[in-house]
DNA sequence: CAGTCTTTGTACGGTATAGTACCCTTAATT
DNA sequence: AATTAAGGGTACTATACCGTACAAAGACTG
């Protein structure tokens, strides 16, 4: 297996080349190893820094990423410029999915919310990816199908549930996307996301500290009760994690480990080099 | 050119055989008359009836439909039952968008709001199309984008428009949609399609008709003056339909007429024998 | 340590929409 | 024509959230 062309630097200090063994992506490491291997030369590591712009609407899209840690939002806006959240990207998905479908810019944008790092095809390189591995496309295209629910169950949440589960929704879903049980947020930064008043943030906040799910200190929620805060959320929480499980996940569990027809790999976790929280969204009731 | 397996019936009472020359669906006119060809045996023209469902969550998709005129919505919801649409699709789309993504069903919901009629195609013809077709799969992967934005833009408004913006903009995109400036619509519906209450609507209608942008029948609402209700949409409308004109229509205009190695059509209109007015979401300010 | 900026806490009136109830009109059915 | 159902109009209170303002607390900066 070849060794990728950079180093990805952790939080703790520690350092990795990336090879199919240590890949935190979910859906690189649902490739076969051939397949990685194909992509690996082209990969390469990249921090990814808090308020970091990715995508910028209307500009061109020069690279995708496959996120490894840390969390990507995906921002709608309009001309007078009100924008809302309408999704997350963690090591569950990919950056830059507009490149996928053979449209070079789109009206959207994305933001770094929470940092981590990233694994980076520049768009060239990833159109020759798709186009010649079959495989990788189907995958991928699967992951466009999670997104589209994602944003729709967004929409869903934005307009029939009210800021309580919403709040309870979205910590939730950031929970799945990190390691550990603390991120850094602002009030006002959630508010945009959400698109409510940032003191109604703070309210709702109280809210679920009083209830015991979290507990907020100047610029970081931790979690503190999981279950508690999933049960908040309601149904807002769960119908987009189950599809992403459905379509992703069990799609491997149903083809044998390395299955050179499918191109994918059926139990990528089980090679871990890296101890990591296997974090599958849809967990339901996993204890922290 | 070869006829298609059926007839298409219109309101009017004359009914065609689809042709190249005379499809209204603009993803299909896109294509070049070979690639047309290729398909055209295996497009069945149906009718669509006003709240018949064409995807049911959670059932396997049997079948594409590419939309000749009628708009469909569709519908995210949740367990319990709470619903809102998600995106409107009439004669610039497709219904079935996850078969394209490698997925052969979905949480989500079609549902035929405004009759009219569609191409349908299996789902085995479809996979085998796209699957050999590249300028197929090309053209309707950017339809994809197109709708994602749509989904995304409708998140946006349903948080950041009011009844009234999110109203108009509604209707616009019906009016995009439909042959004339008359459509059927009772107020239930409507409110169930903008999560809101049905009073709220039918206040809110009046607001509309009150200055002179519609004219509200039992069931029915005409458009009046395209304009002013575009405008009282205001930033609510025109994003996902410049995206739309962008990255289908226009990159047609780029292609040459026919042009062999993108497999796109670059004027459908102009070959159109069945005379019908050609409306461009996002042909600001056109006239009724 | 003083100054300054960011983030958070709190308050208060204002408004859009929810929830509900009830009645009237129009259309379809017999 | 009488009956029934569907769609639409109106009114009332309730509430979740907005807009705004301002002060307190925490964190950097010289």
């Amino acid at each position: 297996m070849r060794p990728c062309s950079g180093a990805v630097h952790y939080d703790d200090g520690t350092s990795v080349i990336p090879s199919h063994k240590n890949l935190r992506n979910r859906l690189l490491a649902a490739l076969t190893p051939d397949l990685f291997d194909a992509l690996c030369d082209q990969l390469e590591p990249v921090p990814l820094k808090p308020g970091e712009v990715l995508v910028r609407p209307g500009e061109p899209i020069r690279s995708v990423w496959f996120v490894e840690s840390g969390i990507v939002s995906a921002i709608a806006n309009t001309p007078e410029d009100r924008r809302i959240e309408i999704g997350l990207v963690g090591n569950e998905g990919f950056v830059g999915v507009p490149l996928l479908l053979g449209v070079d810019r789109t009206p959207h944008e994305n933001l770094v919310q929470v940092d981590g790092t990233a694994l980076r095809l520049t768009s060239a390189a990833f159109d020759e990816a798709v186009d010649r591995h079959a495989a990788l496309r189907r995958l991928l295209l699967r992951y466009v199908h999670a997104f589209q629910i994602q944003t729709s169950q967004t929409a869903l949440c934005n307009s029939s549930y009210n800021l309580e589960e919403r709040l309870a929704r979205w910590l939730t879903m950031c929970h799945d996307r990190i390691d550990g049980d603390e991120f850094p947020l602002t009030h006002e930064f959630l508010s945009i996301m959400l698109g409510v008043r940032r003191p109604g943030v703070t309210t709702t906040i109280h809210v679920l500290e009083g209830a015991g799910m979290i507990k907020a200190r100047r610029s970081h929620i931790r979690i503190v009760d999981r279950e508690k805060l999933q049960a908040a959320a309601g149904d807002s929480y769960g119908v987009a994690e189950a599809e992403y499980a459905r379509i992703i996940e069990a799609a491997l569990k149903d083809s044998s480990a390395a299955d050179a027809h499918t191109g994918l790999w059926a139990e990528p976790d089980a090679a871990a080099g890296r101890p990591h929280i296997v974090r599958s969204p849809g967990d339901i009731g996993r204890s922290s």
